[in-house]
DNA sequence: GCCGTTTTCGGCCCGACTGTTTTCAGTCG
């Protein structure tokens, strides 16, 4: 789960990369992220100023929701809709205002005036909260982490009255892990993972309700720590089980009810065998996201109950009510079971309460995939190897994409070995019952935004979809104006992976999304969700904010080797989490309606 | 500073752990 100042997401922390008092340059936008930054430090003064807690905590939600809005706060303020935002009144939409307006804040300025340079990042280190801060700064000097480690050093934090020895070796601790942490894991390492050792517990002992919690439940697209949650009549066998599984490396705590270990592969997984009776409420609890829950111990206080892991105590009575079902536990609250995907804190309980939770589409829906390489270019299985497995699957059709032949490295392919592969698919449809084999191309946008096959060649296909994949550095217009000229052309159906990221490796490029959606939107192009867990692409925001937009979206698994087929359930993750029905996603549909339903045919 | 099926004023999420203390402050998730 989360903590409660917000991870910022993507890479460092943006910063205002001018001094304070100085105005930006015109015209210089501030994204969502650094609007963000602004208020969350704003939070962060306040707290050290000692700033009633419910002001600091009001600059907190502002910030995180920023931060996660679908849409650029730029554009809401254009539209003068600052104040529909959760979180925003009147003074911080002022306060927005005037940032966005002018590049700076003067309230942020003053505050940030009053402390010296550097306070917040000691913020950051766990164990450090603002009364310890202010304590380093003031007694003790310390303005950096390397002032802070000198200070650990010398042994003058342990001296500070109501620290000691401990606290001193446990700040050494954090900031030494937090110098050699590892990033969030992807999903798509961390499911498979978790999988194998539910199977292998599954196999081994009597447990039940087995089942991951957080953010793996949430299928967001990294994860930190797994929690594994399940019941048992004999919990300890469970734990013994657990911790003695041939997938653990290292044993880093183990109780009667409860255990922590690391994985041969670096993932920290934690057990927690829980009564039968709570184990609604405690799945609850730890499936988080800490913002939905604290925004559903709100809804909860206001009709005189208190919410906890344990259950729902009525204020009157001081009655203790336990769920073992989670469903149980949301009707108790007048609310129907709210997906894990939506659990986000951000507008999934007033849709609930409208009793207008959407039936979010999945894995069983999904009749074909649209974007798969075989061995005609750079995928590893043949053509016949991966229309079985999509039959295995129990999907009805298959596009076949291959590379375009400008995207060297990837054995492209010319016109002439395209036409040679449609004829190859036409005689392969014809062996075929019940299952249809589409001609695609997954053509490359070049840099100047032209595409790599002729239109003529293009038109003949039954899927173009069009991708990016070299001079990926463009500048935002540059860029924008490439994709744009993609999905301008008629015969592009499905733009790829848009963004072109790669989780961890590779930052997303540099494009405005809300072009790319709006032009996609008008012209009947359909952009895809990449279902490869490193690429994740729309990725969960930006498919809420196109499907607002009435974007037509697919679902691809990109799939270089048949196993790979089986990735679909990433992007269906990611679907969910942006709040997508099945209706929303094209291959949801039978192979003619889809067909009929892309912009080219 | 925000917000409303209890409110335009008076509330604001909850429990556990740790380390330092003799009763609890600070921090975390």
């Amino acid at each position: 789960m989360e903590t409660g100042r917000p991870a910022h997401e993507g890479g460092p922390v943006p910063r205002l990369d001018h001094p304070p008092g100085q105005a930006q340059p015109e015209g210089v936008i501030m994204k969502n992220s650094q609007v963000a930054k602004v208020f969350q430090d704003i939070a962060d003064f306040l707290e050290l100023k000692g700033e009633v807690p419910f002001k600091v905590r009001a600059y907190q939600k502002a910030a995180r929701t920023i931060e996660h809005l679908p849409v650029e706060v730029e554009q809401l303020m254009a539209e003068g809709r600052l104040r529909q935002v959760p979180g925003v009144g009147d003074a911080i939409a002022k306060k927005i205002t005037e940032l966005l307006t002018t590049g700076r804040l003067e309230y942020y300025e003053k505050l940030r005036a009053e402390f010296p340079e550097g306070i917040t990042t000691l913020l950051d280190i766990p164990g450090i909260g603002p009364k310890t801060a202010l304590r380093l700064v003031s007694e003790l000097g310390v303005r950096s982490v390397e002032d802070l480690e000198a200070a650990l050093a010398g042994g003058k934090v342990a001296s500070l009255y109501r620290l000691g020895d401990k606290t001193a070796e446990n700040i050494l601790r954090h900031l030494q892990s937090l110098r050699t942490k590892e990033q969030r894991i992807p999903l798509g390492v961390a499911l498979p993972q978790v999988e194998d050792i539910i199977s292998s517990l599954r196999e081994r002992c009597e447990v039940h309700n087995l089942t991951p919690a957080g953010s793996l439940r949430r299928f967001k697209e990294t994860v930190g720590d797994v929690d594994l949650m399940g019941t048992a009549d004999n919990a300890q066998a469970v734990i013994d089980t657990f911790t003695g599984l041939a997938q653990v490396r290292q044993v880093l705590a183990k109780g009667s009810t409860k255990a922590s270990i690391v994985t041969d592969r670096d993932l920290q997984v934690d057990l927690r065998v829980v009564e039968h009776d709570a184990f609604g409420s405690l799945l609850q609890y730890f499936t988080g996201s800490k913002q939905h829950n604290i925004a559903l111990r709100e809804r909860g206080r206001r009709r005189g109950l208190k919410l906890s892991e344990y259950g729902i105590t009525d204020l009157k009575t001081g009655r203790l009510e336990k769920f073992a079902a989670e469903e149980d536990f949301y009707r108790r609250l007048g609310l129907p079971l709210i997906p894990p995907e939506l659990r986000e804190g951000e507008q999934e309980l007033e849709t609930a309460e409208r009793g207008a939770i959407p039936t979010l589409v999945e894995l069983g829906d999904i009749k074909g995939d649209l974007h798969v390489h075989t061995n005609w270019s750079d995928g590893r299985d043949s053509l016949e190897t991966m229309v079985a497995a999509a039959r295995a699957l129990g999907y009805q059709y298959l596009a076949i994409t291959e590379h375009s032949r400008g995207r060297g490295i990837a054995h492209g392919l010319d016109e002439g070995r395209l036409r040679q592969q449609m004829t190859e698919i036409r005689r392969l449809n014809e062996s075929l019952d019940g299952f249809t084999v589409l001609s695609g191309i997954e053509v490359d946008i070049r840099a100047d935004g032209s595409l790599d096959l002729p239109d003529e060649m293009l038109a003949d296909l039954d899927v173009v979809i069009a991708a990016v994949h070299s001079a990926l550095g463009q500048d935002e217009a540059r860029m924008t104006r490439r994709l744009l000229a993609a999905i301008e052309n008629r015969h592009v159906d499905i733009i790829a992976h848009p963004t072109a990221r790669l989780l961890g490796e590779r930052e997303p490029v540099a494009v405005d999304m809300e072009a790319v959606f709006r032009a996609a939107a008008r012209t009947g192009t359909a952009l895809e969700i990449n279902a490869m867990p490193d690429r994740l692409d729309l990725k969960d925001s930006h498919v809420f904010r196109a499907r607002e937009l009435g974007v037509k979206l697919t679902l691809g698994s990109d799939a270089h080797a048949a196993e790979h087929l089986a990735l679909m359930r990433y992007g269906v993750g990611t679907a969910r989490r942006g709040w997508c029905e099945a209706r929303h996603i094209l291959n949801t549909l039978p192979v003619g309606q889809v067909l009929a339903s892309l912009k080219g045919r």
